[in-house]
DNA sequence: ATAGTATTTAGAAAAAATTCTAAATAGATA
DNA sequence: TATCTATTTAGAATTTTTTCTAAATACTAT
């Protein structure tokens, strides 16, 4: 749950959309996969790296998984690379 | 140049750790060697990998190559996140 | 309970990243 | 020029990451 974890998730490209299309409204699985052409288990598969990087909060209803972006973590960093830059 | 390079770069353990060094004063690619266990070649790697991602500015002086961490960039990823984050 | 939809898990293949050793380049000094 | 030091480059081995297919789980609703 460290910084490591945190920025290893933010390196690749499709994640880092993921949290684009989430920035505004929750959605499901299923709807996030609509937007890649990627399969299914793929997109489980970079959920969960942002899931266990602590970026996404998750919440059931009905048959669906909805995710949401976790903005304490995104600010977290933010923190992180502020104090980098000097501003400590 | 883009921010795929730039997140990239700082995913990297070994690479944080070596802006935190450069965070203070410039170093050179030796100095910034001596804090880790890895040959030159390895450390040389990772500072090609940060000088891509336009995260170090450097400078020539006698034989040596002084690096230093170049914070306009570091601002641009902020900023990344801040939009994100709903700052926009 | 059965059937249907949503999501995850397992295992394997392919691609990318990290590290090393050995050799090459660049510049400084004697 | 010859040599020494600093750094990078090349090539190979290892590890990690990304992706897929197929199967499993979970939850809904008939």
């Amino acid at each position: 749950m460290g910084f490591a974890e945190t920025f290893k998730a933010l390196s690749d490209p499709v994640r880092r959309e993921i949290l684009t299309l989430l920035k505004q409204k929750a959605l499901s699985a299923g709807e996030i996969g609509g937007h890649f052409n990627m399969t299914g288990a793929t997109i489980s598969y970079h959920l969960n790296i942002l899931k266990k990087a602590g970026l996404l909060h998750e919440s059931r209803e009905k048959n669906f998984i909805y995710y949401q972006l976790n903005t304490s973590v995104v600010e977290e960093v933010m923190l992180w690379l502020s104090d980098l830059k000097g501003d400590a």
